[in-house]
DNA sequence: CAGACAAATTGATAATTGTCAATTTTGCCG
DNA sequence: CGGCAAAATTGACAATTATCAATTTGTCTG
């Protein structure tokens, strides 16, 4: 690949950060891939071999253990996975599987390690990147631990309604038996989970979901700046 | 405090990466603390002000929502606690408060900062402590949602044995209840799991615990490096 | 448009986990 | 050493979540 053919990844960090030879060298390493649905992209307990960013479609980040699987996050454009082992230099803790026709930026990880040795400002970036990462995990973890499963689905429907506008609707962008693992339980669970919501307002068809009285929804919810909103 | 007052944080990664300048300076702005017990050192919503590091003693990272709390870590010599944070200037995902008489080392989050900008180093070591640091939250993440409370305990179990030295007796080196929510079960919920255990060889008298049939208990555990294993 | 297949829902039931109250045990302090 | 308060355990019960099976709904394809 050219530097110049994803002018989208030079505007996105940690890429911003780096030289510009830097990032030559790093996009003549790299490849983009189209995968169509369902293909398994890395295996947990495998080594890292690449750097993986997604550039259109999606991907899901998922773990095994005994019969259970859990989806453990959704990657949409312009996310990358698996950072962290590449610069360990280890072994991925979860597998990662396309969920649509996806197309993505493979950068091989030892060109990543390279980067990260040769460019401070790259080496800084990834800092930032990752500590943003790491708290991401850290409110998932304490949605998990502090919420039941009627609450996370609310506060769900609450932070994508504001993502998708607040228009009162909300898309759900997957099955719903994705959103379940998403979500820390089962499908059936989810169905009754929804049932349990509509007193507060929540109606389903298929994947679209109304909400008509946020007020009682919030109630309910009590959303959390340190769970459920990105930015702090 | 001046840089040699403290000879074992200078062997301590990030900061054994750091230059000499840099580390003389991080010292004489940094202060050592003695707190007894049970005292907060941090708010969650708080903004972080400084990084802490455990010399001697014990700190918990815990977490409310509604009426609800949950540890999410234990921090010992010489781990330290909301990197993340101060490296973001945010604001504090967790409350820490001491569990025993614990001194610690307070670092101004804007040194932290300062020494990151100017050290090439420094910043490049915060980087693999930090992917550390974030593989070992998506370790719990996985154990969490992968794993019965039973189970989490047998894991457990097996491995502070290990670290303990495999001398078929665990030390339990906190209260229960402070064991009961770092696996993330009630306190009733763990004495009966201790008591599903039994069968499999495991017995309690206070804080120690036998175990007399580590072959079965592995099998029920069925341990994962991939959640285990610190070092993966 | 029909048929086929997967996804979603629903009902019945079981397993897991949490809550509350009552004891019992433990550790600690004078 | 005795006694007190906190921690731990136990029992009874409730809530939450999961599992299994059956049915309905939805979607895609030929």
């Amino acid at each position: 690949m050219r530097p110049d053919d994803l002018p989208e990844i030079r505007e996105l960090e940690p890429f911003k950060s780096m030289g510009e030879e830097g990032f030559a060298e790093l996009m003549h390493a790299a490849f983009l891939q189209n995968f169509p649905a369902q293909v398994q992209l890395i295996t947990e307990g495998d080594h890292a071999d690449f750097l993986f960013v997604v550039i259109e479609g999606c991907a899901e980040l998922y773990a095994n253990t005994n019969g259970r699987e859990a989806i453990l996050a959704m990657v949409r454009p312009y996310g990358s996975f698996i950072l962290a082992a590449v610069l360990r230099d280890a072994v991925n803790l979860m597998s990662a599987r396309t969920v649509e026709k996806t197309r993505i930026l493979m950068i091989p990880a030892q060109n990543i390690r390279n980067a990260f040795e040769q460019d401070d400002a790259f080496a800084r970036a990834v800092v930032i990147e990752l500590a943003g990462y790491f708290r991401a995990v850290v409110k998932e973890y304490k949605n998990l631990r502090l919420r039941t499963a009627v609450e996370r689905l609310a506060n769900w429907l609450i932070k994508v309604h504001k993502d998708q506008g607040e228009t009162g609707r909300v898309e759900i962008p997957f099955d719903k038996r994705t959103l379940a693992s998403i979500l820390g339980m089962t499908p059936e669970n989810l169905s009754r989970a929804f049932g349990t919501l509509k007193p507060y307002g929540v109606s389903v068809n298929a994947k679209r979901v109304r909400l008509d009285d946020l007020k009682s929804l919030t109630v309910l919810a009590k959303p959390n700046v340190l769970i459920d909103d990105r930015t702090t």
